[in-house]
DNA sequence: CCCCAGGTCGTCA
DNA sequence: TGACGACATGGG
């Protein structure tokens, strides 16, 4: 099966950091596990050829999760008046924000916090094969990421096995108090952040990281010591309200996309 | 044995 | 309000 995908670099947007589960092929193509299915990708030019332990309305997931058909190119050239941007913004050409499970984005950047891509990948893993649902592709075993019913009742002696230090009791609050996140796709990003916020664990970095990969926010700002570190070597700035208030002015609506555009080219250099 | 990692919390002034 | 260390774990 075949997506038509202009302007779309798979690799660069899979490699990104804002999934923690992809594994490179050696025949350069990329399989992932998405909330109900295992799928395998490899872009030729402008496809993207896919392959899939469910090939049910194969088509319109892709497209979705890809975020294939939002026009990048026309949001990206109104920065390019900016020197330094327009040089980070080259060097993340057809990135694309995917759209992927607030759930699973939710507890995965809870776990992010002070930790490291390779460590948070290897957490999410341990999580998806203790409690997610097994799918066999290709002969090999893949887990799905747990659903909140695998995981409700889970205890601190279960999440312990998955590694992840003092944020096990972060997940846990986020768990029980999940089913008052329901609203969270219908509030304004700032009254979004406010109740994501409410949840012990979860601070301002945590939760526009969750608005961002879990509900396609573009408005939002997630700082972290990678955007930092550029901000300061390219604008002097040194705390976080800076960077925010810089951002806001000249990025608008489109901060969260900014920002990951710049988390992406620092942590490449 | 040091430092750091897609931060946040609790505490003390 | 604001600064600052602690927090689990693993890798460099």
């Amino acid at each position: 099966m075949k997506v038509e995908a202009n302007n779309y670099d798979l690799k660069a947007t899979l490699l990104s950091g804002q999934l923690f589960r992809v594994k490179e092929e050696i025949d350069g193509s990329f399989t992932i596990v998405i909330k109900d299915r295992v799928i395998n990708l490899k872009q030729d030019d402008n496809y993207i050829i896919v392959d899939s332990s469910n090939m049910d309305d194969i088509e319109n997931v892709i497209k979705n999760y890809l975020d294939i058909n939002t026009n990048y190119e026309e949001i990206n050239k109104q920065f390019y008046n900016d020197v330094f941007l327009k040089d980070v913004i080259t060097k993340c050409k057809g990135l694309h924000i995917l759209n992927q499970d607030s759930f699973e984005m939710s507890i995965s950047y809870i776990i992010s916090q002070n930790n490291n891509v390779k460590r948070i990948s290897k957490s999410v893993e341990k999580l998806s094969e203790l409690f997610g649902e097994k799918v066999v592709f290709k002969n090999q075993s893949y887990y799905l990421f747990p659903k909140y019913s695998d995981i409700r009742d889970i205890t601190m002696e279960d999440i312990f096995q998955i590694k992840i230090g003092f944020r096990d009791k972060y997940v846990i609050d986020f768990l029980n108090k999940y089913n008052c996140l329901k609203n969270i796709g219908n509030l304004s990003s700032d009254d979004a952040i406010e109740e994501l916020c409410k949840i012990n664990g979860i601070g301002i970095k945590v939760s526009s990281c969750i608005l961002l990969f879990g509900y396609h926010r573009f408005d939002v700002f997630p700082i972290d010591t990678w955007v930092k570190k550029l901000f300061n070597i390219n604008y002097g700035f040194d705390n976080v309200e800076e960077i925010i208030a810089y951002a806001k002015k000249e990025y608008k609506n489109y901060c969260g996309l900014i920002l990951q555009y710049i988390f992406n080219a620092s942590r490449n250099n």
